[in-house]
DNA sequence: AGAATCCCTATAGCCACTATAGAGTCAAGA
DNA sequence: TCTTGACTCTATAGTGGCTATAGGGATTCT
């Protein structure tokens, strides 16, 4: 069974052009092609473009879902190296968590400067924004 | 007092490539230019790219920042809007560390299908990435 | 036969920078 | 005076992960 391209992106719920995009990439092979040189993947290049999918969907990046697939490609060998990825990915993730909350924290206490009442110039988010440290938006 | 834009930058903790970035994009205005070419901003000047800087740190949009500027030149008007503009950005926010609590749950899942002391080919966490939905990562 | 839908390549755009190349300017030291 | 080195200039390309467009060819439906 072989699916052109708009099969297999449908199949892996994606678009056209990101399919073509991870070809260029080099994370799936370059495809056979028809007769009209339409690209023709088979079943389980079609479950490699999902399987891209799915790390993708779970914000890995192209460079780590490469690593992903070369690790596919040794099946006797540790699979210790896909648990550490995943580890430090998790870290990431957890990194830009706390990014947020510390930055959440900052707009609200500029949020707090003011009740939406005043003029521009007296208002005091504007002001938490200027260059001036006097003003700054740290915890308080 | 005028400054070269080696200093303006220096003064507002980003690069020289970042100053001339923000003129390129209309955030700062054409500054004065010394005999040699080279830029000369005034306080003012820098203070507004202090300001930039500052919502930069906060992850505001040049977008924003752009209307943040405009704001700035009508200071009679109500800050109704500025309250707004952070109102919307903070919802923003939250909005991201929701879908990053998600995406933490699920990979802690797909973590805790294996040890990291198997082979890759019977690596759960490898058979949970696959396209076929019984190996899914949701809650469970 | 014609229209609609698919597919092809190549290229540019998104965001907020960052980096590079190749040249010019300027202040301080020998 | 000459040179060195730090600074500056413009223009252009690269980052990541796509998305969109132009301008064509293939296939399929009616």
């Amino acid at each position: 069974m072989s699916y052109k391209i708009g099969e297999a992106a449908r199949l892996a719920g994606c678009k056209v052009e990101t399919v073509r995009y991870y070809e260029q990439m080099g994370l799936l092979p370059a495809p056979a092609r028809s007769e009209g040189n339409f690209r023709l993947y088979s079943d389980s290049q079609v479950e490699q473009l999902s399987f891209i999918r799915h790390c993708r969907s779970l914000d890995m990046s192209l460079e780590n879902i490469r690593e992903l697939l070369q690790f596919r490609e040794m099946p006797s060998k540790s699979c210790a190296g896909i648990n550490q990825l995943i580890d430090e990915h998790i870290d990431c993730v957890e990194s830009r968590m706390d990014a947020l909350q510390q930055l959440r924290q900052q707009l609200r206490n500029l949020r707090n400067r003011c009740s939406g009442e005043r003029s521009i110039e007296s208002c005091k988010i504007l002001h938490g924004l200027t260059g001036c440290p006097c003003h700054s938006t740290e915890a308080g």
